[in-house]
DNA sequence: TATTGTTATACTCTATAACTATA
DNA sequence: TATAGTTATAGAGTATAACAATA
């Protein structure tokens, strides 16, 4: 029979209280869902960041790093690494931007277009995926949701 | 007038793609409350994953570390380091497991038991606030559809 | 033989300060 | 004076391999 002064031990986790917290579990279905990322973009050598940029040179043809800072949060420095890594690649290039010689406009090479093809037709089946237990309209609503908390507006 | 040869630029940025995706969306709504969560817990001296494990001991006395791992999808010598700074400050204490040498079981002491509530306090009132443009059933909404995408079951 | 906890290590992501070229 | 882009650097978060003590 076990004394009352030893030490309790835990049989099952009591997580209800970080569980009742959106950030916590917008966290956890975040990772998750990177965890799925991970694998299958490795097939094109894409970390999440550099599918988002990749992704939205092709949606904008021209954007600069400073765009792609403000639409993903980033700080600049942390954009460079990036670029120059996809530049090496013969993915995107650069050119001088039409009205500011500070800028450079970011552009899709063919090699690049054809691999955001892919990757785009990856990362849609990978949501699907991920999100095999929602209906079509709870994945609208979690979108909508999800969008009320970060964005501005 | 432009020449059609000048190379485009980007007036607004067409975030579309990327904002069908849960993922994108949920990593972006985990970082904006992360952002908010940072200064707030800064005046306890608590980072995410701290405010997590303690979160967690409060709730759950005598758990190991292996049992934290597992309730947050952490490796463990990545806690080894959590654990230690928490114990250095005097916030928790370590006891040999009951049933099992190997193991120590983790748990509060007063002055951490006085700092888990004050940080609880704070990280409810913050999920108010992150949360404040969606009504209390959307917010539990929210939460049910997060946990459909990472949790077992 | 398997598991708990640990050390060492490395890679990614993120953040700040300081610099240049141009606006 | 302010902005776009860059360099250097440092701090968190996360990952694997290998080890000692115990089951």
């Amino acid at each position: 029979m076990p004394d009352a002064t030893d030490p309790p031990y835990v049989e099952t986790v009591d997580t209800r209280f970080l569980e009742s917290l959106v950030g916590y579990n917008a966290r956890r279905a975040a990772l998750s869902i990177i965890g799925q990322f991970l694998p299958r973009m490795a097939v094109y050598d894409l970390r999440p960041l550099d599918f988002s940029v990749l992704s939205l040179i092709a949606h904008n043809a021209g954007i600069t790093s400073r765009q792609l800072c403000t639409a993903l949060s980033l700080q600049s420095p942390n954009v460079v690494g990036i670029v120059s890594a996809l530049e090496k690649r013969g993915l995107i290039e650069r050119r001088t931007h039409p009205h500011d010689r500070r800028a450079v406009g970011l552009h899709l090479t063919p090699d690049g277009t054809a691999l955001v093809q892919e990757a785009e037709k990856t990362a849609a089946t990978l949501e699907m995926d991920a999100t095999a237990r929602l209906t079509a309209a709870e994945r609208k609503t979690l979108i909508r949701l999800l969008q009320k908390i970060y964005s501005r507006g």
